[in-house]
DNA sequence: GTCTATAAATCGATAGAC
DNA sequence: GTCTATCGATTTATAGAC
């Protein structure tokens, strides 16, 4: 048990060094956007050289896409969270209004999120991968959205799946609008989420 | 009358020149991207040189800005038009739900728009220009439901201005995500619109 | 006003030492 | 695996000729 340690630790320390990439790299592109951080940027943040960087990942891109699915992943869950507390529909709604509401209070996310979907158009790799996370993303909420009402016994008018398109687009678009305009009106995504998902309820 | 004209042929060209510049331009922009155009690419294209787009614009984000404004003119047309055929208020929006189908089905603009506002975080000037423009397209489509829905006689669960800032936004994120995906569900951008302004009429 | 030439800075990516 | 050094390719912007 003394040096049984030590034999993983080279693997370790190298899964330290991507977190840490990926956690720097996190910081920076929320913060100036995916152009305006460079490679090395994120390396000199994080206390390493670029060499590190592209030892742990192919390039730029494949390190934003790394800071994505950190990112998406922590969408899922809150929203997931917001949409199984233990109270009735219209308590769930509200608890996911009220998540959105802070999300997009300070929607870093979005504009990075935008601005890495432009890279696409010159990138095949970006556009595939990208995809994939959108039709995952818009998937998981929909299963969510079904689930929900169905279990609520309400029938809405429209397509759980279409619905989810439409939320994950309003939030992404609002998101873009409010990172430019503090002053936007955000409670506009509880009002049009309430509109979509107005159900005729069935006892 | 027979040197008149030449006079005025020096202020002309400049803007023929301008206006070139910024036809190219846009192609441009709209196809590759901002970040992928160069200001290099656009003179050479356009069949001048750099020292041409720098006498004409203060460097790339003003060109940029100068294509947007010909695009939102265009937009704003396009939506005036749609709202105001000899109809009534259901054969209006289904006018505007069509322009909107066939907009979202190439979205360009969409995925320029976002992008170029990923500048305005290392730029102010950027950033204070595209809000005025996002604010005169907001108060321009709220002004128009505004009308269009008291015309009908018909009230709105929702405020004009904020169901424009929905329709806007959404909009926006679902063309960000369409130009990602080909496959991605465009009507329902045409259902959340009539979600939104599902009325209580009264005669 | 437009063109040519160039300055200056940045970035992605690679090669080799350790 | 990480670092140092460096190449190569772009790009913005400016200076001076015409």
């Amino acid at each position: 048990m003394s040096m049984e340690p030590e034999r993983l630790t080279r693997a370790e320390r190298q899964a330290q060094t991507r977190e840490r990439l990926i956690e720097v790299a996190r910081d920076l592109f929320l913060d100036v956007g995916y152009n305006a951080t460079s490679l090395d940027k994120v390396a000199v943040a994080a206390g390493f050289s670029k060499g590190a960087v592209y030892s742990n990942f192919a390039g730029t891109e494949e390190l934003c896409m790394a800071v994505l699915d950190t990112i998406h992943e922590e969408q899922i869950e809150g929203v997931v969270a917001a949409f199984t507390i233990d109270a009735d529909i219209d308590g769930r709604i509200d608890a996911f209004a009220q998540w959105a509401r802070e999300k997009l209070g300070h929607p870093r996310w979005t504009a990075l999120e935008v601005e890495f979907a432009a890279i696409a158009r010159t990138s095949p790799w970006v556009a595939t991968e990208l995809v994939k996370r959108h039709r995952m993303l818009v998937d998981a909420a929909g299963v969510l959205i079904e689930k929900v009402t169905t279990d609520a016994g309400v029938v809405i008018d429209i397509e759980a799946r279409k619905a989810a398109t439409a939320l994950l687009s309003l939030g992404i678009g609002l998101g873009a609008m409010r990172s430019l305009d503090p002053e936007l009106d955000v409670d506009v995504f509880a009002e049009t989420m309430r509109a979509l998902l107005r159900g005729t309820s069935r006892t």
